[in-house]
This record gives structure tokens, sequence and C-alpha cells, in this order.
DNA sequence: AGCACGCCGACT
DNA sequence: GTCGGCGTGCTC
């Protein structure tokens, strides 16, 4: 008998991902433990890999290769996190080793530490004559700064950085720290620094009592009166303006009250300091916070604070949900229908079910808040499954604002072909006019979408990819840009099929809006905000304030102005071109349509003033403009779930989609017949008891992307880990094939 | 993924 | 006659 070892290679493709026996040699019996990482001989040269310990046992060890050595501790998980780990790898169909990639910071795994250092100093030997002030003053240091810094080490020993004696109003240069050091003074140590670029955000504490108003006030009693002994979710759907993040507030100081930990999840667009600053000056050092800009280092450090119990509140974006917390008794999911909580890279993960996920481990609550919840998620609150707790009126007696619809057809009739109405342009004016502002909502970047050769119809396309080129501006005649792959390109002189010299440029994005908004509003301040404005990593946060401050009339953007927070003075919201999300062949285009709306809506006159919203459309008889403009949450709901109904769609089914890709055509096509026939015979056969319908293949809505080629297959089923092994049979026979791959999405977010 | 084994074309 | 092309198959 031997003690071994079960592992999972860090770096193995899906096809190689199952557990590997190890001997584990006699001095590593006492460190071993599942959740370590190992170092292991693997493969024909046996070169040495990365693997995580998913389990120990006792066996026979003869014939088998013995593990390495174990990385430090501090890079292993603990069993929480392993569980988490495998439970990931296992929903998202992703091997272990990437579920693991995604849960640590990758700097632990590469073997640089990444350990940022600093000195400090400290008294040589205290007691010791040559620290007193009358040796120093004896002249042996004459350096008036050196005794100075030997002075302060006299009356309080404490071991200081050059910037703690800095901030104690001693200056301390490096050259005279040298010194002492080499005279025998002080000594220095490096010590372990910890990077925290939120931690200027902590300095203006805030711990005033939350107060609630009465409707507040009930739905924090209602939440805090579940049951605390077994996992629980809520859903705290209220109107925009409504006030659920005070709730929320209110519900998070009782939880870190009673010693447990707390992540908060927001949008990535949401992530702003503003945001930051509100919980960082509430609980101080505590906060922990974690988006995906954050430096190597950065992360590192903050995963540190929070695996070592520094930190009992993390904030931040989809990735905050696997951060390394014990004893966690909330998770909160603010704006919980928002896309970017769904991961469209591997391990293709949606944050809210990995928080169900640990909140069922550790029977703490998952808190889901929105003005306009996921179809999925109202259903099951309204089944009981969540609680649901509803806020129906706007805190301090705002009022939701008056919407119109303009008819974009009638403008065209009556010759306005601009992208502003009439109507909007007027109220544009006198907005201006009253020193009020407006936030105008277009879903577009760019100039113009489309160039079409007016004489053969010819649209210009990207070489690598088949989708548009969009013309953009930068002065003189501009560019032709792919938003697929980033190809650039001069426009062109003729239409690149005919030769022919005319060429139309057709729909308009917002930059054009922003030429048309200066041109027919003059003086008027226009503030662009779009993924061509707001580059640099700051640029949205300082685009933001700097229009609080006032300093622009219209703030004119995507889909990043519907965000953002309160904009007191903000009492005109304009929608240019209500239709764009509409009719877009996905099964969720109502809803994101109608939840864009009604956030955007609800943006106009939050304050004492009530707002006005413009919403253009070529179709103002639709039902999902009519009912976003009225905010009406329950209409909406009961219309769209009977369309899902009568189409089976989620929440009547979950969907699963196949990609295959390559750059071989040929070979693409062979396999996607070949993969729907090996599906088709699983289907039927072993796994008969599923139920399961299957589409395609067909092209993907985007069938060329930077040379790769797309065909995609769309699965209606239900999701268990028997549909999962299906998948999983399908991924090991198609993974190993060379030229194509293939990827799975369960639960995708548009199909 | 990597690495080795294996069976066909252009070189010293 | 060899060197090396990358197709195929395996990894405790």
């Amino acid at each position: 008998m031997a003690r071994l070892a079960e592992i999972r290679m860090l770096d193995a493709p899906y096809h190689v991902d199952r557990p590997y026996t190890y001997l584990l040699p006699e001095h590593l019996w006492g460190s071993a433990r599942p959740g370590r990482i190992a170092r292991v001989p693997f493969g024909r040269g046996n070169r040495a890999v990365l693997g995580l310990i998913v389990s120990l046992s006792d066996g026979d060890g003869t014939a088998l290769k013995s593990v390495l050595e174990l990385l430090p501790e501090r890079s292993s998980l603990s069993e929480e996190m392993l569980g988490l780990c495998l439970f990931l790898a296992d929903y998202t169909l992703s091997s272990v080793g990437e579920a693991l990639h995604t849960l640590l910071p990758p700097t632990l795994l590469s073997g640089r530490p990444n350990i940022r250092t600093e000195r400090i100093y400290r008294p040589f030997a205290p007691g010791v004559p040559s620290l007193r002030l009358s040796d120093t003053g004896r002249g042996r240091i004459r350096s008036q700064e050196q005794r100075q810094i030997l002075s302060h080490f006299a009356s309080d020993p404490t071991p200081l950085s050059a910037d703690e004696l800095a901030a104690r109003g001693i200056t301390a240069s490096a050259a005279s720290l040298r010194a002492l050091v080499e005279k025998g003074c002080l000594t220095v140590q490096e010590r372990e620094m910890i990077r925290n670029p939120y931690a200027s955000l902590a300095i203006a504490r805030d711990d005033s009592p939350i107060a609630l108003s009465r409707a507040q006030s009930a739905a924090y009693e209602r939440i805090r009166s579940l049951d605390g002994t077994k996992p629980r979710a809520v859903l705290l759907h209220g109107v925009t303006g409504s006030g659920k993040t005070k709730v929320i507030m209110r519900i998070l100081d009782d939880v870190l009250a009673e010693g447990k930990s707390a992540i908060v999840m927001v949008p990535e667009i949401a992530l702003t300091p503003q945001t930051v600053g509100i919980f960082c000056s509430r609980y101080g050092e505590g906060v922990a916070v974690i988006h995906s800009s954050l430096s190597q280092g950065e992360r590192f450090d903050a995963w540190r604070r929070i695996a070592d119990g520094r930190v009992r509140l993390v904030i931040g974006t989809r990735s905050a949900v696997f951060a390394p917390l014990s004893n966690l008794g909330l998770i909160v999911i603010d704006e919980e229908h928002e896309h970017t909580y769904k991961s469209e890279s591997d391990p293709k993960y949606h944050a809210r079910d990995v928080a169900a996920y640990r909140v069922g481990k550790s029977n703490a609550m998952l808190l889901l808040a929105s003005a306009t919840p996921s179809l999925e998620s109202y259903t099951k609150a309204k089944s009981g499954a969540y609680t649901l707790v509803e806020l129906t009126e706007r805190y301090g007696g705002a009022v939701l604002p008056s919407v119109e619809m303009v008819d974009m057809r009638t403008e065209l009739r009556q010759g306005n072909t601009s992208p502003l109405s009439r109507a909007l342009s007027d109220a544009l004016s006198e907005t201006i006019a009253r020193g009020e502002q407006a936030i105008l909502f277009l879903n577009r970047r760019g100039f113009h979408s489309t160039l079409q050769c007016k004489s053969c119809g010819e649209v210009v396309s990207c070489p690598h990819c088949s989708v548009s080129l969009t013309h953009h501006t930068r002065g003189d005649g501009g560019y032709l840009l792919c938003h697929s792959c980033g190809y650039r390109a001069e426009p062109p002189k003729g239409c690149p099929a005919c030769g022919a010299a005319r060429i139309a440029y057709l729909g308009f994005g917002t930059q054009r809006a922003e030429a048309e908004l200066t041109a027919a509003l003059s003086g008027c301040r226009v503030m662009r905000m779009d993924a061509d404005t707001t580059s640099g990593k700051q640029s949205y946060d300082r685009m933001l304030e700097s229009f609080r401050r006032g300093e622009a009339d219209v703030l004119l953007g995507t889909q990043m102005v519907t965000k953002g927070h309160d904009f007191p003075n903000v009492t005109l919201v304009g929608v240019l071109l209500a239709d764009s999300s509409l009719y877009v062949n996905d099964f969720r285009a109502s809803e994101r349509t109608f939840a864009l709306l009604a956030q955007v809506i609800g943006r106009a006159g939050r304050a004492a003033r009530r707002g006005r919203a413009i919403v253009q459309t070529y179709s103002p008889e639709n039902e999902i403009l009519t009912l976003s403009a009225e905010q009406d949450y329950p209409a909406f709901y009961r219309s769209e779930l009977a369309v899902r109904r009568a189409a089976t769609f989620p929440p009547f089914c979950d969907i699963v989609t196949l990609l295959l890709t390559s750059s071989d055509e040929k070979k693409l096509f062979r396999c996607a017949k070949e993969l729907r026939e090996s599906l088709l015979s699983l289907a039927s056969g072993e796994f008969a008891d599923l139920p399961l319908t299957v589409f395609g293949p067909f092209e993907a809505q985007i069938y060329k992307i930077n040379e790769k080629c797309r065909l995609r297959m769309v699965l209606k089923c239900r999701n268990s880990a028997r549909l999962r092994e299906l998948l999983r049979r399908l991924l090991l026979k198609f993974g190993s094939e060379r030229a194509v791959t293939l990827s799975v999405d369960v639960g995708p977010l548009s199909v």
C-alpha cells in the first residue's frame, strides 16, 4: 500500500482532462491535501507540469510516477474553493485547468510570486549607546536630517518605512537612511506591501445610519425576516429611482455586523470610483475591489487580502463572484439582468449561477436587484423559488417622466432626413435654454453604418469577416472600420465590385448624430461617449463627472449613457433609434430593448423636476416600446412570457449552442455533418431519455470572423448532469479534431 | 497541448 | 544511402 494522489493537469486540453493517479513521496505526506498544486512528470517526455490535487487515497503505487514537489501553500485552494473549481468546470464543460485559472490570479502559478516589498527601518538594538541623543550630539552624526530620524526612533522605536517617516513630518532621504544603516544605527528589513488602488477612497469615512423611506423599510424588513439558517434567494424588483441601493446597504450592514463576509457585484460599466467610494467610505480598509482592468499585481494583492481574511467585503464585476472569502453571508447582484454577468470566453459561466452555487454551499443569501429583471429570475420569483420583494414607487416623491413617441416615418415623409426629429430638436433647445441637461442614446458607433454601391448594390465589407464596414470620421475623409476584427481601410474611391464611382453612405451612428446636433443647435455643448471616446481606463468616469458638473449640455452616446447614476440636472432623455435592438434575430431582443429603454427613460428627472423622454422610432405602435415608455414591467413580463411559451424558449427550456470554427471551410462542413450525426445518434440511443430538440448546423450570425468560418447548432433541452455527459462525449470526440474547434455554450445570452 | 513514433520525398 | 516532412496516437 502506498499514498496516492488524484491530480488534474492545469494545462491539459479538454480531451486529456481526466484524473491521473500519482505516487506521493513520503516527505510530502504531511503537506499534501486536496486543493494544493503539485508539479508532476507528465507524458512520454516526462516534462514537469502543474496539476491540482483533487483527492488522496491509499493503494497500489507500483508503475505510477511520483509527485515531484508541491507549490507553496499560498497558491493552493481551500476545500471550499476546490469545490467551486470543480463545479465551474463541470457546469461550463471546461477543463479543470481552465476553471482553476479563472479562480486563481495568474501570478500565483507563474513561479514569479510578484510580491512588492518596501524597506522598513528599525532602531538597531534598542538601548545601544549609539542611538542615544547624547551620542548623536557628540558629533558622530552631523547631518541634521539623520539626527532627526534617530531622535524620532529614540522616542518611538516602532519600525517605519521611508513613506511612513515622511507622513510623520520627518524628511528621510534614501541617502541618509542608507548612511544610518551603514553606521549601524538602523537595521533594514523588507516588508511585503499590498497594492490597493482604492485605498484613498477609504479615507473619507461615513458611517452615518442609512435612512430608509417607509417603502424601503418594509422591503428591508421583509428580506431580514427570511430564515438565516438555510440558503435563500431574493429578487428585489424596484422601479428606476426607488432607492434599491439603500436597502442593499442596510442588509450589507447587518451581514457584516454578524461577522460574515459579502460580495457585491455590479455590471462592468457601473464600477466607477463613485460606486466604490460609497462602499469604501462606509467599510474602510475591509473592502477589496475586483475587476478586469486590475494589473496582475493588484489582482494578486486583492486576492491575498481576501484569502487571508483581511477583507470581508468584495466589490466588483462578474469575476468577483470567485473571491476566496470564507464565512460567506451574502452575494448581491445589482442590475441582475445585465449581459455583462455572462462570460463570453471559456469558461462561459454566468455569475448568477456561480453565486447560486456558493450561496447554497454556505447557507448564505443571494440578493438580485433590478428595475427590469431577467425573465428567468422574475419567473423564479413568481414561482416562489426566489422571494419577490418589490419597490413600486420612486424615492422622494419623484414621478416617472412623460414619454412621447415620435414616428420617424412621418418625419421622412415631411422631408426631414436628419437623425433628429423636430420634436426632439425643439425639446433640446428648450432644455438647454433653461440651463438643464439632456441625455441622448443611440446604440450605434461611427458615422455611417454602411457603404453601398449605387450602381450594383454591393455593400463594402471586411475582407476578413462577413460584416459590413462602418465609416468613422477623424477630421479628414475618415476611415472604414470593422467592428468585428478591428480591420481598418481607406474609404474606396469606387465600388470594389463593379468599379462604379458613386457610393452611398447609409445609416447613422453617434459620430453623425454629434455632427448633426452641433449643426442644428448653435452653441450646444455636446459630449460624445462611446467605445471610441472612452479608450482610457478612467475616461469614462472623467466624462461622467464632467457632465455632472455641467460642462456639457448634452451627453450623447451608446449603452454607456444608460447607466451612470443620478444626474439631477437631466430633465430630457432622447432615444434616437429605438428599433435598433428590436428586430435583431435573437429570442432575447425584446427583453433587451425593454430593459434598455426603461433604464434610459428612467434617467430623466430623478430629482424635483419632472422629466421628459422622447423616443424616436419607425414602429411607434410596437408593444415593447409602449410598455417600456410606461415602465410597465409586469405587463411586459406577461406579454413576453407568452411569446417564450409559444416558441419554447427560456424559461420554458434550457438552451445549449455548439459552435464549430475553422479556417478550412471544407473540413468545417464535413465536421458539422458528423457532429449532427453523432448528436442525433446519441440523442436517440443512449440518451433517449433526455428531452432534446436539435437545430442546425447553420451559419453563425456572423459567418466569418478573422478568416475563421463558423457554423452553429442550437439545442433546446433541460440542463442536467446527464445532458452535460452527452455534451462531454461530443467534446471528447470533436475536441481532438485538428483544424476544427468545437465550443459549447450552456445558457448562451443570444441565439 | 507537447512529444514520440512512423512512414514517404529531396539532399550529402 | 540519410535528414526531416508532419500525420497519428498517447499522456497516471
